[in-house]
DNA sequence: TACATCTATATGTAATTAACATATAGTATA
DNA sequence: TATACTATATGTTAATTACATATAGATGTA
């Protein structure tokens, strides 16, 4: 995600210190989203992970269907074996009651979560309006 | 934070399997941009934080004080005693140059989460406008 | 037909990050 | 002199992600 950034060359800021592209648990709700449109399995659902504009490149395999296999556990999705189409065999998940009750749960997170990034963006770039994002170290301390 | 939802009564989600409210590694950027405008110690940073509007109701004083450890030990930050004001000795932190290179760095990455998490809300809204947020599950497969 | 490639699902394990518990100690106040 | 508050810190467990690898049917192609 930060790889290769401008600032991340000028400040000799490693890879390995930048903050991480991780969404926690951003998996589970998006299939849960998915879900909700259409019954699909989790190659497809790979698919349209990969889509949704993540900062990670690609989707991992084993979050998408380890995520699967528990939420079908804990009784939010159901699944059934799909033979007939080509290649091999699916397995189609459909999302339940319960499965719809736990999205819009994720929803109301994801606009807590949203809400308190923006405040954030917003406290910092009223700190750093005119700028040129280079400030010294600020002196003195509070009290 | 979902914790006596109206949503998880409804669809029996108990409190242990409802989306966690962490935002992850949040608390570092915030130390950062707190130290951004004046330089602080733990306690009063931990003060801060708290009234960010965390989804959690209290910070955790174990993240703050190894995260700003952590912050010195790159070079984001650096550290003083202040034994004059009253009370135990505080430790003073002030941004570093490298350190308000990693926020401007954790900004653009904040910016990103920002817009993804919008990007799910927008979809989520579309597909559930006018509904009772109690749709039966969808019939039917993808292809 | 043999081989590679794509589709599809799945698990094992290491690394990262957060949560919870606990220790220490100086200062203020009742 | 106990109690609460301020202040910093570390040890350990739990949660979550990342990376590696296994399996196997179907399809294309040399």
């Amino acid at each position: 995600m930060f790889e290769g950034s401008q600032l991340a060359k000028k400040y000799k800021i490693k890879k390995c210190e930048c903050p991480s592209g991780k969404m926690t648990r951003f998996v589970e709700p998006c299939l849960l989203f998915f879900l909700s449109q259409q019954a699909s399995y989790g190659y497809e659902l790979m698919a349209k992970l990969d889509g949704f504009g993540f900062p990670k490149a690609k989707p991992d395999p084993a979050m998408v269907y380890r995520t699967l296999r528990y939420l079908e556990k804990e009784g939010f999705v159901v699944s059934r074996w799909d033979i007939k189409g080509g290649g091999p065999a699916k397995r189609i998940y459909e999302l339940t009651a319960r499965g719809f009750g736990l999205l819009h749960l994720w929803a109301e997170g994801i606009e807590t979560r949203k809400k308190v990034l923006e405040k954030f963006l917003v406290l910092y770039k009223q700190r750093f309006k005119g700028t040129k994002k280079r400030m010294k170290p600020a002196v003195g301390r509070s009290r």
